[in-house]
DNA sequence: ACATTGACCTGAGAGC
DNA sequence: TGCTCTCAGGTCAATG
C-alpha cells in the first residue's frame, strides 16, 4: 500500500509521537529486511539514543538518530506505525519494536515481509546509492524540468511515474490516479505527450499528493470523484459513466476509463 | 533501453 | 466449512 502519501502520513505520525524520547531497548525480528546491516547493529544505533528529526524521499522514510546516523524504513505493500502503551500487546507482524522512556513503544508492522529497515550515515548518502529520482512532491521540480525528465524518456507515461529513479513516491495507486485526473491513457508514451499534456500532468500530480496527505492517505476520506474509489473492473466512472477497465501495463494492474482517457 | 516475468512474502477473497 | 487458486498498492533480477 504504503506510497508517497502514506509514507508522508507515517513520517507525521513519527514526528507527533517518537521524537526527543529517549530509547530504552528495541527488538527486532525482520529476518531479509535488514539489507547489509544486522539486528544488533541496529539495536545498538539506538539504544540510549533519541529521534531527533524525520525526513522522506519518495516512499521511504528517515528518522535521524542523535549523533548516530539515520534509521531508514521502507514501507513495502503492507507496512505501518503503531505506537501506544508499552503493556499493549503489539499488533500482529511488528517486526520492529522502540520502546522509550516514557513507557510506550513504536511498533513498525509488516504482515509480508516485503519492505525494508536498514542505517544510513545520511539521507543524501542512501538517495546517492539508491540513485533515488527527486521526491514527488517537492516544488522544487519545475515544469520545465519535469518536462525534460519526461521527454527523454522511452516507454509508456505510467512506467515514468512509477519508476523510483525518475521520481520518487509514486506506485500502482496514485500513479493511476494522477493518470486519470490528467486525462492521460497510462500507456501513452512519454515522450509523445504534448507540452500541455505535461503541463497538466504535473498539475494533477501535485493536486492529488497534496490532497491526499492532507486526507492522511485514507482512501475513504478522499473524494468519491477520484478513481481510486473505483479500482474495480466494470465500475462506473465517478466523471462520465462510463465503465472502467482494468489493463495489464508495464507489469502492474491498471484501471483506466477508455473514455475520459482516450488510448494512445 | 524498455517490457515482461517470476521471485520474494503473507493474507484476503473468490470459487468450488 | 474447508480447500485451492488468484491476486494485492513494493522492489529486484533475469530474460527477450
Amino acid at each position: 500500500m504504503p506510497e508517497l502519501p502514506d509514507v508522508e502520513t507515517f513520517r507525521r505520525y513519527l514526528n507527533s509521537t517518537s521524537l526527543h524520547r529517549q530509547i530504552t531497548d528495541t527488538d527486532i525480528h525482520a529476518p531479509r529486511m535488514l539489507k547489509g546491516v544486522s539486528a544488533s547493529k541496529v539495536v545498538r544505533a539506538l539504544k540510549g539514543h533519541e529521534f531527533k528529526s524525520t525526513c522522506r524521499r519518495g516512499k521511504y522514510l528517515f528518522a535521524e538518530l542523535d549523533g548516530n546516523g539515520w534509521l531508514v524504513l521502507h514501507f513495502g505493500m503492507t507496512g505501518y506505525l503503531a505506537y501506544a502503551k508499552g503493556s499493549d500487546d503489539p499488533p500482529e507482524h511488528s517486526r520492529l519494536i522502540i520502546r522509550f522512556e516514557n513507557g510506550y513503544r513504536l511498533a513498525g508492522v509488516w504482515s509480508r515481509r516485503l519492505g525494508r529497515i536498514g542505517l544510513s550515515d545520511s539521507p543524501d548518502a542512501f538517495i546517492e546509492k539508491e540513485e533515488l529520482g527527486p521526491d514527488a512532491y517537492d516544488p522544487e521540480i519545475p515544469s520545465v524540468k519535469f518536462k525534460e525528465m519526461l521527454s527523454n524518456r522511452r516507454g509508456s507515461v505510467k512506467s515514468a511515474l512509477m519508476d523510483q529513479q525518475f521520481m520518487a513516491g509514486v506506485g500502482n495507486i496514485y500513479g493511476d490516479e494522477i493518470l486519470y485526473q490528467a486525462h492521460i491513457h497510462p500507456r501513452t508514451e512519454a515522450r509523445d505527450l504534448s507540452d500541455r499534456d505535461v503541463d497538466n500532468l504535473h498539475r494533477k500530480m501535485r493536486h492529488v499528493l497534496k490532497l491526499a496527505i492532507e486526507r492522511q492517505a485514507d482512501p475513504e476520506r478522499l473524494p468519491d470523484s477520484w478513481l481510486l474509489r473505483h479500482r474495480n473492473e466494470g465500475e462506473k466512472c465517478p466523471a462520465c459513466g462510463g465503465s472502467i477497465k482494468a489493463e495489464k501495463i508495464s507489469g502492474r494492474t491498471a484501471y483506466v476509463c477508455p473514455h475520459c482517457q482516450p488510448a494512445p
